[in-house]
DNA sequence: TTGCGCTGTCATTTT
DNA sequence: ACAAAATGACAGCGC
C-alpha cells in the first residue's frame, strides 16, 4: 500500500478515483478525470489496448515485465512516470489488484462504464474489476467477478494468470467468470456487495495515504484479506503473467473482446457535444450546497464531478438501457449505502428545475435524482427516445437560449403579435373596424387572435398563461384548454378543415409546419395537431358547432343558429369570422381553380387555333399548288392554240401580239393585246365608277 | 439566398 | 341595401 503514492495517487486522488469508479456505473464522461487519476501505466496500457490493432509500435503490456513500458508513458497528462522498473512487479500487481481498479485502462473503464450501463452487468461486469474482465474477455481487470475477492485470490485474474495448466484453467475460469456473479449473486445484494467491496478497497487505500479517515476498520480487514489472497497470485512466475498478457493482447488484436463495441458506444455517447443536457450538466449546474460534501471527504471538484456524473448518466442511460432494463435494475441495486449517499447528495442538484431555472420540466423530464435513487420500473422505460428528443429540444431552447428565438417562440409566426397580445378589443361587435384594428396590428393574425385573448381573459376562463410558462406546459398530456389557447396564439397557422369531402391529409397539407409550427406540433397533442386555427379557436371558446357546420350551413340556418343559441359576443364574432374566412377560403380556392381552368381553356384554345392555322396553311399550299398547275395547263393550251392559228395570209399568229378572249356568248376571239389592255382599263374604270357610285 | 408556387387571408368589387 | 360570391393583393411557407 505504501507504493501507491509514488505512482499516481497524489493527495486523495486514489480515493476519489475509486469513489468515482465505484460509481462508474453512473458515469459516462470520465476521460479527463481518469487521465488525471489513473497511473501512467494504465494510460500506456490503454494505448496498447486500443491502439494495438493499428499501431505498428505496439508494445507489450507494462505488466509483462517489470520494466516493460509502452511507448505512451510520456503521454500521461501530468507527466508522472512511475518507476516500474524499480518496482517489484509482484508488489505492483498486488497493490493494483488490491485496488482492483488501476489496471483497468482508461478506455476500458469507460467501456465498462458504458457496458455496465448498457448490459447491466449481465455478462459479469458487476463491479469495477469485473468490468475489465467483461470488456476484455478476461482482460485487464483484476477480477472477472466484479471485484470479488474470491476471484482475486483464486488467481482468476486473466491478466496475470499464467498460461500454465493452472493458468489455463484459471483463464477459463476468468472467461467463465462473467456468468458467475449472476449465478452466485444474482440479486441486487450481490452487486451491492461488489460495489462495497470496491469501495472498501479504495477506502482502505485512502487510509494508507492518510487522505481519507472515513473508511472503517472493517473495510481494512476486508482489504487485508484481499491482499493476502492477492499476494498468492502475484507470486506466480513472471512468464505466466507475460503469457497471460499476451493472450489478452491477442484478444484485442483479434478483436474478440467486446471493447470495440463498447468503445464505439462510449464514443457515441461522449462525442456528442450537441447533447444539450450534457452541456447543461457540466456548465450550468449550480453549486452544490455545503451539505453535499459532508461525509464524503470530497472537494468541490468532486462535487462537481458527481454532478456531472449524475446528469450525464441519467439522460444517457435512460436512452441506452431501455431494452433490457438492466441498468435500471443495476441503478437501483447499486445504490447501496455509500453510493446511495453519494447520489442522494447529488440529488440536490439534479432537480431539473435547478438546471432550468424557472421551468417546470416535470411533465417532460422525470427527476434525475429520482431515477438514480429510486429507479422504479417505469422511470427509464418511460424515457423513450421521443421524450428525450423533446427534452433535447427543450433544453436546446434553454441552453442555447437565444432570446430572439425564445421571443419568436411566443410570437405569432406570421405576424407581429406583440400588439395583439396586449390589445384589449372589448368591443363585442366583430365588425370590420374591429377586425381591422387587430388585423392591422398583427397582420395576418386576425381579430380572432384578439378574441382568443379575450377568451383567455373572459369567456374562456380568464387564464392567460405567462409566456415564460407557456413553453413549459405539459401540452402533450391532457391538452387542457389553457394550453390550447397558449399555443393557438403562439403557433397559429392558417389551416382549415372546411370541406368534409376533403381528406384529412389534404387539410394537413394546408398546414405548413414551419420552424415554429414544428415546435408547435411537438407540443400539441394529436388531436390539436390536426386542428386548424379556427377549430382551435372554436374549441377554445367552446363554440358548440364545428367549423364545417359554421361554414357550410345555409344562411337561414346560420342566422337561426346565432339567434337560437345563447352565444356571447365573442362567440358570435368568432363564428361569423370563421364563416367569412371559410367561405372566402372556398371562394378563393374556386376562384383560383376557375382562373386555372380559364388559363387551361385559353391554352387549349391557343393550341386549337394553332392547329387550325397549320391546317389552313396546308390547304393554302395545296390551293396554290393547284393554281399553279392550272396556270401551267392554261399556258400550254394557249401556246397550243396559237401554234395552230393562221392569219389570212397563212402565217402563224404571234402570241405576243394577240391574245385569246372569251366573249359572253362563249365564242373565242383573237384580239390584239393592245385592245385587250385598253378594254381591261375601261372595265376597271367602270368597276371603279360602279364602286364609287355604290359608296 | 433567391425565385416560384401554393395557400390562407383580407379588402374590395361584382353579382 | 344587403349578403354572398368573386377577385386582386399580400404574406407566409415549402421546395
Amino acid at each position: 500500500m505504501k507504493h501507491l503514492k509514488p505512482w499516481w495517487s497524489d493527495g486523495g486522488g486514489l480515493l476519489h478515483l475509486t469513489i468515482l469508479l465505484s460509481l462508474a456505473g453512473l458515469h459516462l464522461d470520465l476521460d479527463v478525470d481518469l487521465y488525471l487519476l489513473l497511473p501512467p501505466t494504465l494510460l500506456r496500457d490503454d494505448l496498447l489496448l486500443w491502439g494495438a490493432q493499428t499501431s505498428p509500435a505496439y508494445a507489450p503490456s507494462p505488466f509483462q515485465t517489470s520494466g516493460g513500458r509502452g511507448r505512451a508513458d510520456h503521454l500521461h497528462p501530468k507527466g508522472r512516470e512511475p518507476d516500474l522498473a524499480a518496482e517489484p512487479e509482484g508488489q505492483l500487481l498486488r497493490e493494483v489488484r488490491t485496488l482492483g481498479v488501476p489496471f483497468i485502462p482508461r478506455t476500458r473503464v469507460d467501456a465498462w462504464l458504458v457496458h455496465s450501463v448498457v448490459a447491466g452487468d449481465a455478462d459479469g461486469a458487476h463491479g469495477l474489476l469485473g468490468a475489465a474482465a467483461a470488456s476484455s474477455a478476461g482482460g485487464v481487470g483484476a477480477s472477472g467477478d466484479g471485484g470479488s475477492q474470491t476471484s482475486l485470490g483464486g488467481g482468476g485474474d486473466p491478466q496475470v494468470a499464467p498460461s500454465s495448466p493452472l493458468a489455463a484453467g484459471e483463464e477459463e475460469k476468468a472467461s467463465a467468470e462473467p456468468a458467475e456473479p449472476t449465478a452466485q449473486v444474482p440479486d441486487a445484494c450481490g452487486r451491492a456487495s461488489e460495489e462495497n467491496e470496491v469501495l472498501r478497497a479504495t477506502g482502505h487505500n485512502s487510509q494508507q495515504e492518510g487522505n481519507d479517515q472515513r473508511v472503517s476498520a472493517q473495510k481494512d480487514k476486508s482489504l487485508q484479506q484481499k491482499n493476502e489472497e492477492e499476494n498468492k497470485l502475484a507470486d506466480k512466475p513472471e512468464w505466466e503473467a507475460e503469457k497471460t498478457t499476451d493472450s489478452r493482447n491477442e484478444r484485442h488484436l483479434n478483436g474478440t473482446d467486446t471493447s470495440f463495441s463498447l468503445e464505439e458506444l462510449l464514443q457515441l455517447l461522449s462525442s456528442q457535444p450537441e447533447n444539450s443536457l450534457q452541456g447543461i450538466s457540466l456548465g450550468d449546474i449550480p453549486p452544490l450546497p455545503p451539505s453535499i460534501n459532508d461525509g464524503m471527504n470530497s472537494s468541490a471538484y468532486y462535487v462537481n464531478f458527481s454532478q456531472a456524473l449524475s446528469h450525464d448518466v441519467n439522460l444517457h442511460e435512460a436512452m441506452l438501457l431501455r431494452p433490457d432494463n438492466t441498468f435500471r435494475r443495476d441503478s437501483a441495486e447499486r445504490t447501496s449505502q455509500p453510493q446511495e449517499q453519494f447520489l442522494q447528495l447529488n440529488s440536490h442538484t439534479t432537480n431539473p428545475e435547478q438546471i432550468f431555472p424557472g421551468t417546470n420540466l416535470t411533465g417532460f423530464l422525470p427527476p434525475v435524482d429520482h431515477q438514480i435513487r429510486n429507479p422504479t420500473s417505469q422511470d427509464l422505460y418511460d424515457l423513450d427516445i421521443n421524450i428525450f428528443d423533446e427534452i433535447n429540444s427543450l433544453s436546446l431552447t434553454i441552453e442555447g437560449f437565444d432570446p430572439m428565438e425564445v421571443s419568436h417562440l411566443f410570437e405569432e409566426p406570421d405576424s407581429d403579435s406583440g400588439l395583439s397580445l396586449n390589445s384589449s378589443h372589448s368591443s363585442p361587435s366583430v365588425t370590420k373596424s374591429n377586425s381591422s384594428v387587430c388585423e392591422g396590428a398583427i397582420g395576418s393574425s386576425s381579430d380572432l387572435e384578439c378574441l382568443s385573448h379575450h377568451a383567455l381573459e373572459g369567456a374562456v376562463g380568464g387564464y392567460y398563461p405567462e409566456p415564460g410558462k407557456i413553453c413549459h406546459m405539459d401540452l402533450r398530456g391532457d391538452s387542457g384548454f389553457h394550453g390550447d389557447l397558449a399555443f393557438q396564439h403562439i403557433f397559429h397557422n392558417h389551416t382549415y378543415h372546411l370541406q368534409p369531402s376533403v381528406p384529412e391529409s389534404t387539410s394537413e397539407s394546408f398546414s405548413r409546419p414551419g420552424k415554429s409550427q414544428k415546435i408547435k406540433s411537438r407540443y400539441l397533442n394529436d388531436t390539436d395537431r390536426n386542428l386548424s386555427r379556427d377549430e382551435r379557436r372554436a374549441k377554445a371558446l367552446h363554440i358548440p358547432f364545428s367549423v364545417d357546420e359554421i361554414v357550410h350551413m345555409p344562411v337561414d340556418s346560420f342566422n337561426s343558429m346565432l339567434s337560437e343559441y345563447y352565444l356571447t359576443d365573442l362567440q358570435v364574432s368568432l363564428i361569423r369570422d370563421i364563416r367569412r374566412r371559410g367561405k372566402n377560403k372556398v371562394a378563393a380556392q374556386n376562384c383560383r381553380k376557375r382562373k386555372l381552368d380559364i388559363i387551361v381553356n385559353l391554352e387549349d384554345d391557343v393550341c386549337n387555333l394553332q392547329a387550325k392555322k397549320e391546317t389552313l396553311k396546308s390547304e393554302r399550299a395545296q390551293c396554290n399548288k393547284a393554281i399553279n398547275i392550272m396556270k401551267q395547263k392554261l399556258h400550254d393550251l394557249y401556246h397550243d392554240i396559237f401554234s395552230r392559228l393562221r392569219d389570212d395570209e397563212g402565217r402563224p399568229v404571234n402570241p405576243n401580239q394577240y391574245a385569246l378572249q372569251c366573249s359572253h356568248d362563249g365564242s373565242v376571239l383573237i384580239v390584239p393585246k393592245e385592245l385587250v389592255t385598253s378594254g381591261h382599263k375601261k372595265e376597271t374604270q367602270k368597276g371603279k365608277r360602279k364602286g364609287e357610285r355604290r359608296n
